[in-house]
DNA sequence: TACCTGAGTTCGGTTAGCAGAGCCAGTATG
DNA sequence: CATACTGGCTCTGCTAACCGAACTCAGGTA
């Protein structure tokens, strides 16, 4: 595990970081997603060391991401391979929105190599931001401290985007001061 | 910068990663998004240590996600402080995915410390998936590799979740495939 | 029994991160 | 003019993480 970087563990970035963001761990997310279970595998799709590949594997175990399942193939001892637990698969709206901002920012020389889509009807999806069932334009996305107490809301307002020249004491992100 | 893990940069999660997986990145956007612009402000907020926050924000601005930009204050010399770009402020559909899988799948003991909302409603915010318009249930979100050529089209499959010891050769990542 | 094979484990070297101290460079002040 | 200030770094020695290669382990099979 990462620990709580920053030290405030009510933050839910700092919490999945925790568990997702070592080196290597969101990869191995990836292929699991891709169906992925064994070892062997995820060995040679990543060309991760092996001893880091155990950490990993251990790590999203324990964080609730995969579990370990007993498998036994025709020949062969009985093995273990690591399966996508429901809270590994909401994981995908995490690469899905990963994927979208690279293939948006960040893009290859070369075609696309993956993209995602809805399992039922096949369509190619895209990240969004949703207020109950309606569609919000992710460009309207802002962080808001929960003020415990004293709540200040013009702190998550838009203008805390502007310089901090203006008001150096209030230029401190509002979730450190939830 | 990271480095394309697994070698494949037409993988957008890679690529992605090249930019955003080094430790401390995510949150130094997290706190971008609320506002911090400022050097001190960042080191303050975050406790990191000085040259590792040096580096991110080379690597942040190297990347497209933070511009520098010359401030003056009221006293005392010109300043670079650092500022979203457009690129930057999509990342907050992928905090908002964080976010949300940290607050469904590894609650706090304490309050929730922060949430995103609608900047010009106010509402709280969550993620989805979309295919155009329409809004698609996140459990339906599939990685699908997209074929140069010899497509197999049930590689992408729900089926591929399934143990990998029915079909050993089958069960390697469709994204490796692409 | 020996061999096989997948899943690790070990080991020595390299790189990343850390805490603390120090440096740099404009600006303001006496 | 010299000095102090302050924010933004840079340096240094140490620890932790990652790496590549080699090795070990443990059931099953011939």
């Amino acid at each position: 595990m990462l620990g709580i970087l920053g030290g405030d563990d009510r933050c839910p970035i700092a919490r999945s970081l925790d568990v997702l963001g070592e080196k290597w761990t969101l990869m191995i997310v990836r292929d699991a997603l891709a169906g992925t279970t064994r070892f062997s595998r995820f060995q040679e799709s990543l060309g991760i060391p092996r001893e880091v590949l155990t950490a990993r594997l251990a790590t999203l175990v324990e964080g609730g991401v995969l579990e370990r399942r007993s498998y036994k193939p025709e020949s062969g001892r009985a093995r273990d391979e690591y399966v996508l637990t429901g809270a590994g698969q909401e994981l995908a709206m995490v690469l899905l929105a990963l994927g979208d901002w690279a293939d948006r920012n960040r893009p290859s020389s070369a075609p696309a190599g993956m993209r995602f889509v809805d399992a039922e009807t096949g369509e190619r999806l895209a990240p969004a931001a949703r207020a109950g069932d309606r569609l919000v334009d992710p460009e309207r996305i802002r962080p808001e401290a929960v003020p415990p107490e004293h709540a200040r809301p013009e702190d998550a307002q838009p203008e805390n985007a502007q310089p901090e020249n203006a008001r150096p004491e209030d230029s401190r992100p509002a979730l450190e001061r939830a």
